[in-house]
DNA sequence: GAACAACGCACC
DNA sequence: AAACGGTGCGTTGTTC
């Protein structure tokens, strides 16, 4: 049997503070809503014969989870298969995908709250900005019920309507290309190892993340001191109207923006090396680790010492993954001296393994590899298989420096043109279009490759990646055809592998708990390190090479997600 | 006063 | 001929 769910909680942190207020559910035989959560929800959602349609589920899973509730139904989240029945969506709210279907949006609890402000609006500690704090538990049932009811009735049709059309852009497909019906397999189980993961979480190292947040604290109110002694300005603001003025008597020419407006961005200050210069980018630098990094960790982090962050399944538009509450896809990989190390106020030390120990797999150049894979670009595939670094590989090939050829490769995967590679180089653009046309002659599959998929996205619209992922390319942006391809592949390789990996971990005490786009973190006991090679082969066989296989590093923590080691039982 | 644009910066 | 890709989250500034 088919079946819609939602719930209305009192807010949006389970492992927190925040409960079930009701359930809604919807099918063809029977629709009701009730406070909390009843028997018959939990019949519904044990039983794996049943297909349960929920928006957003891990959400939902999460307050479920918090009850006791078993879920063994076969949970598909209209969230997630929106994402691949069409790419180019900008959100993928209820609200959105239903007009879509033509519901129009309810919005009665969120005008039902503001009305009789069953809200406070606060600044949260340490942040500048107010936010609003909705209330839900304020909403009376007689609102609140039917609005559940609603939402379910268009997940349920959302949920129908996404089949219908994946199944036609399937069936649409010629049986010797790839299948969108691969990535709905594989997306559906994701979203089950993705809730398991994510309620693994990540223990955080209180007193550490404490002192640190203090420490930068201090060291941006002493910039803010500084800054307002060398301008004779106060209060101090970080803006360009606070700036302008103090770059303007030292006669600084000032770049500007897109929109015209001056700018002072690091890239900016930072050849300028003076002692205004380097007091603001050591306040930016030290409020943003305090704010952004620390104090979010502290605010968000569960009743039971964990970190439980967002991974959104649907994040990016050609299929990667994104991260929120908090985003730890962005955490600073800083690098220290090696007498620093002891003492080094490293963020990502602010994460310790609830087990015994960390480890960390990552894909080697997985992007270059996958492109070279794709181009057949068989010459430079010989070197990396080789062993040689795919940056090496290109300098010598172009005969310039190993720099150089990073940048021209980086620039490459992500679609750059001969301007943004002269300026990134400091040279001229006319060598910088010679280098370009220098790259493109020594790598003439690559090029190949790159005008096919900018062909295939300027004719059709949309390109199919190895996996049968369908991308939408902007009309305008044609040239980002290949880039898609290739970070969207890339995600859908780390997809396989990681319902893969989570399959043969359901045998070990060691489960995963982080995903970075390249690379996956495991929270391990000691004794079960004897399985990294394993998940190093799934890794490696998720991407079914022709010519270019992926290749897998591992290393290891005992303390942090810093500090790491190479794991050397596994010299190949 | 709140929503929206623009900017800046962390990661892959 | 030329076009750097994708995120999340925080601030300041503008607008209605």
């Amino acid at each position: 049997m088919i079946y819609a769910i939602d719930t209305e909680t009192t807010g949006l942190q389970p492992y927190k503070k925040d409960k079930i207020l009701c359930t809604a559910v919807w099918s063809e035989a029977r629709q009701f809503v009730c406070d909390g959560v009843n028997d018959e929800v939990r019949t519904i959602l044990g039983d794996p014969t049943n297909t349960v349609f929920m928006h957003n589920a891990k959400f939902d899973w999460r307050f479920f989870n918090q009850v006791g509730v078993t879920v063994n139904a076969k949970i598909i989240c209209t969230m997630a298969l929106a994402r691949l029945m069409k790419s180019d969506l900008h959100s993928l709210s209820l609200a959105n995908l239903g007009a879509l279907i033509g519901h129009a949006k309810d919005d009665s609890v969120k005008k039902y709250l503001d009305k009789n402000k069953h809200y406070v609006m606060e600044i949260p500690t340490g942040k500048k900005q107010k936010r609003k704090n909705y209330d839900f538990s304020k909403v009376p049932r007689e609102i609140l019920h039917p609005y559940a009811l609603q939402d379910t009735k268009v997940t349920y049709e959302l949920g129908l309507h996404e089949h219908k059309i994946l199944e036609e852009i399937s069936n649409n497909t010629p049986p010797n290309l790839p299948n969108v019906k691969d990535v709905v397999i594989n997306e559906n189980k994701l979203t089950r190892v993705l809730f398991k993961m994510e309620h693994e979480g990540v223990k955080i190292n209180h007193d550490y993340v404490e002192h640190q947040r203090r420490k930068e604290v201090f060291n941006y109110m002493t910039a803010v001191k500084k800054i307002e002694n060398l301008t004779g300005v106060r209060p101090f603001s970080d803006s360009r109207f606070y700036y302008a003025p103090a770059f303007k008597k030292a006669g600084v020419p000032v770049p500007t923006t897109d929109k015209g407006n001056p700018t002072f961005a690091k890239s900016v200050l930072e050849p300028l090396k003076t002692p205004l210069s380097e007091a603001i980018l050591a306040y930016r630098k030290a409020y943003k680790r305090a704010n952004t990094y620390y104090q979010s960790y502290i605010d968000l982090v569960g009743n039971d010492g964990l970190i439980h962050c967002n991974f959104r399944q649907a994040g990016a538009y050609h299929g990667r993954m994104s991260c929120s509450d908090p985003n730890l896809q962005n955490v600073p990989k800083e690098s220290v001296d090696a007498e620093d190390l002891e003492d080094a106020a490293l963020i990502r030390r602010c994460f310790i393994p609830k087990r015994d120990l960390f480890a960390m797999l990552d894909y080697d150049q997985m992007e270059y590899r996958l492109m070279l894979d794709y181009a057949r670009e068989m010459e430079m595939i010989e070197q990396v298989k080789s062993g040689v670094d795919v940056h090496t590989a290109a300098a010598e090939l172009m005969r310039v420096d190993r720099f150089t050829a990073k940048v021209i490769n980086f620039m490459l995967l992500y679609g750059g043109g001969a301007g943004k590679l002269a300026e990134t180089l400091g040279i001229s653009l006319n060598d910088a279009k010679d280098l370009k046309r220098l790259f493109f002659a020594k790598l003439p599959n690559v090029k190949q490759f790159f005008n096919n998929a900018t062909r295939t996205a300027e004719t059709r619209g949309y390109i199919f990646n190895w996996l049968g992922r369908r991308v939408y390319i902007p009309k305008d942006k044609p040239y980002v055809a290949a880039n898609s391809l290739i970070a969207g592949g890339c995600a859908d390789i780390m997809k396989v592998a990681m319902v893969r990996v989570d399959a043969l971990l359901d045998d070990f005490e060691s489960k995963m708990c982080l995903n970075v786009h390249d690379e996956i973190v495991l929270d391990m006991v000691r004794g079960e390190e004897n399985v990294l090679p394993l998940v190093r082969k799934i890794m490696v066989d998720a991407y079914p090479h022709k010519y270019l296989p992926m290749s897998v590093g591992i290393d290891v923590s005992y303390t942090s997600w810093s500090d790491k080691k190479p794991y050397e039982h596994d010299t190949a």
